[in-house]
DNA sequence: TCAAGTATTTAGACTAGTCTAAACATTTCT
DNA sequence: AGAAATGTTTAGACTAGTCTAAATACTTGA
């Protein structure tokens, strides 16, 4: 049994590893945890120890096939829960996640697989990341940025790559939202901000940082 | 804020509170939360410096108004969790309450009162026990033990005084549920057991431990 | 290649919660 | 009332996790 603090460490790992394909750094990890680099050393020693993690001094950190199919199975959960939060407690996009970081640490054998039966085996969660199965498989979506779409491409959101209150609120606001269409009407290079109609009604500008933001693609996810 | 242990400690007071009027005994907080005596003393002083007790060396404990407030909270949260897990997900009687324990300490402003909603708010739990409302107010049923019943006497089961999983499951296999219909057929003087008839259907004996922790009431509870 | 700068680890201290063993109160029994 | 039994508290130690400050390793760039 894993402290819902060794879980959030493996979570961070194993998020973070795309970025960090030959080892996540220590101060990478602190970062994305909010705490100090000597408290991530000393759980590294841990983790390492109980064979979740492949840790060498100074040279960052891989996950253990025991450490990945840790991480996976909190993020099947977290991404769950936040269904349910989404579509049986109307909660907005931006509410979810920190009430789901609590739920994701829920210890239960049957808890879990009951809740996606309940919500009818979702394959994705509210901000469009896939959810993982029973057994740790998930489906990869292949999203590009909005912000490297032409102009005349008409497109799907199908997720967000940003996670903050500001940035949620923000799109819910405009009414910019998960299998919303997006047709690029032009791009302006000085800064790099794009003009773009939203399910063929309002019309809006978006920044440069928002674009970078947003996933879409040109199929409809299958549900 | 306050931890989940707190949370734990201020419930199990409020809980032993109708057995220990004037001063709930160290030793029965120990057993119920199951650890030792003086980690009980040490959580009593830390909680009576904060003000949720009133503590008295020696002479047991009583909840400050502040205290009640916080324990009818996790409370509240805890049987709405089993309503969930038992409706939604169809969990039995004796496998909610674990779940119900980690769950009651998910801190969030809005959502057990969003819970609340999507479940109707509901009165009772699937055990029987009331639920408090959002203002921390709930129904006290006038409910009496089985053992109690005369010969002749026709009941309700509205309630039971023992949440073991083992007392539990014994129900569940001779299909004694919340709102069964119980007729005293016969009582044993020597063993104390009952002959009951459940539902009109099945009749079965009972023994005195068992009739000792059902509550029933001539009348229904209103949902 | 070696000095400077940056990142990481170690050392030692702190908090929350727990425990055992010893000391101290309270209750009970004669 | 006083001794014995029981219950409670204190003292000191332990674990998990965190932190600051100092030491150490790695990286970069002249």
């Amino acid at each position: 049994m894993n402290s819902s603090t060794e879980e959030d460490y493996l979570k961070a790992i194993y998020k973070l590893t795309p970025q960090f394909p030959d080892g996540v750094l220590t101060s990478a990890i602190a970062e994305v945890l909010e705490t100090k680099a000597s408290s991530v050393t000393d759980m590294l020693k841990k983790l390492s120890e109980k064979g979740y993690i492949n840790y060498v001094k100074y040279q960052g950190v891989t996950l253990q096939p025991i450490g990945e199919e840790v991480a996976i199975k909190v993020i099947r959960k977290h991404r769950l829960w936040e269904v349910f939060l989404a579509e049986k407690l109307d909660f907005t996009w931006d509410e979810i996640h920190e009430i789901a970081e609590q739920l994701e640490h829920i210890v239960s054998v049957n808890l879990i697989d009951r809740l996606d039966k309940y919500l009818g085996f979702p394959k994705f969660d509210p901000h469009g990341d896939p959810i993982p199965d029973k057994n740790g498989k998930f489906q990869k979506i292949k999203d590009v940025a909005l912000r490297d779409l032409n102009v005349g491409d008409v497109a799907i959101l199908v997720g967000v790559r940003e996670h903050s209150k500001e940035f949620l609120q923000y799109l819910e606001n405009i009414k910019l939202l998960l299998g919303s269409k997006i047709e690029v009407l032009n791009k302006f290079a000085f800064d790099e901000s794009v003009l773009v109609k939203i399910n063929g009604k309002s019309e809006i500008m978006l920044s440069s940082l928002l674009c970078k933001n947003i996933s879409v693609t040109h199929e409809k996810p299958k549900k």
